[in-house]
DNA sequence: AAAAGCTGTTACAATATGTTAACAGAGTTT
DNA sequence: AAACTCTGTTAACATATTGTAACAGCTTTT
């Protein structure tokens, strides 16, 4: 699978379409945002927090293309338009505008996950080149790199499960995340695997930066709920 | 304005519709190559001449999902397949071979141009790294004389393999390619061979590039799915 | 305070990768 | 053409990562 636990952001009016989409593509490890309106999402879109925006392109109040114009005149992620009708200027001037696709409602979910894979393999690799490193509590956590440097400049290297879990943690600050969240943004598989799992690779990512169960600074834990991540991100 | 001077290759079998093509791209300044078969455009696409491929899914002979299978499996320039009707299944294989995009028949042309120059915005990046000489972590690796460089002048050279390896890695940056993926850059074929040949390939050149598997700095391992380019590019 | 439920930890099993060595075939040189 | 060299591949074993189960200790609820 290319790129997980990449953080989509979906801005989409109608509650069933965007269950579904949240729903369907969570289900393959992405990380996914939703909101009602252009203007919720402002704030995630401006902290340049997503990798791929989906916006229904009929929505009230800012709709599609003016959102396509804001997020394109600034930033290079990817973007496709949802559609409930097929039209044909619509599709144009959304795609003029930068838009990388357009598709129509009903959608076919195989198709749509198709695309958005696409779009994430090509803009990985632009992503990468503008390489973005979070500091927290002493450490630097480069997601290019996938390690972490310790206040020391000590290396702490990770493995591709303890790098996803700090991706979906870095990536959610201060808001609790369940098991299943978590497993989803760590595992490859399709295996039944236990949420067990998560409290595990929670302890191996707590050792190895030194963070005490007892009295966490980095990862805490909502009991009966999931973990949080509680640096403060600088 | 998006890269003027780009070549675009087209491989189609209808006449009108291949001239339609050339003309209407021309016009708005791109070198156009057509070609009436998977063929005839082997030796262009081998050369790695072409900035975008247009490829109708229907021909005689090797189809546009064949093309796209194996143009994507050494090269990520932009794909855009044409089809003349509108099958879901034909789209869906498209794009899950890692077409960028789908196009009908009869197609909008400034809708195709749209289509066309997003692409071309998108893989500009990637296809100046696939020409220029490169530099990360001390070493510079020139992809016409198919060596690199070290920080102290020596050179290391690289068998076709690693060359071919090496080039899928620099090509993708941050991106994990899978066993699969990198045995296709590296053998052009389609065989069923171990993917543990890939393992070998990458220990050689850790080797010579010195990099500990312990702790990767250039070619990281991503558990389960496969390898990383990590090294940050200069 | 006792019971129930949840989390932290450890050890171990299952799975995947790292490394070495050996070999067959292609390409070169003699 | 024979001998040589190099590359790509496979097999085998060593090491690393990940998933699971069990249990101790903690938190919440009754």
């Amino acid at each position: 699978m290319t790129a997980p636990s990449a953080h989509i952001v979906i801005i989409e009016d109608e509650s069933v379409t965007r269950a579904a989409l949240a729903g369907y593509l969570s289900s393959f490890g992405y990380r996914t945002s939703v909101f009602e309106s252009a203007e919720a999402a402002e704030k995630v879109l401006a902290a340049d927090g997503a990798d791929l925006l989906i916006a229904d392109i009929n929505l009230s109040g800012k709709d599609g293309l003016e959102i396509t114009r804001e997020v394109r005149a600034r930033s290079e992620i990817g973007i496709i338009l949802l559609s409930g009708r097929t039209d044909d200027v619509d599709r144009i001037v959304g795609l003029e505008l930068g838009a990388d696709d357009y598709v129509c409602k009903p959608f076919n979910r195989r198709e749509l996950l198709a695309r958005v894979k696409n779009l994430l393999r090509r803009t990985a690799a632009i992503r990468q080149l503008a390489r973005r490193v979070l500091h927290f509590e002493g450490f630097t956590f480069d997601t290019a790199a996938r390690h972490l440097t310790a206040a020391d400049g000590t290396v702490v290297s990770l493995t591709r499960g303890e790098y996803e879990l700090m991706r979906a943690f870095v990536g959610n600050p201060g808001v609790v995340l369940d098991r299943e969240r978590l497993l989803a943004a760590m595992t490859h598989r399709r295996l039944e695997t236990s949420t067990r799992t998560v409290d595990v690779m929670v302890k191996r990512l707590r050792a190895k930066l030194g963070d005490d169960p007892k009295a966490p600074r980095i990862f805490g834990t909502s009991h009966g709920e999931g973990y949080v991540f509680t640096a403060p991100l600088a």
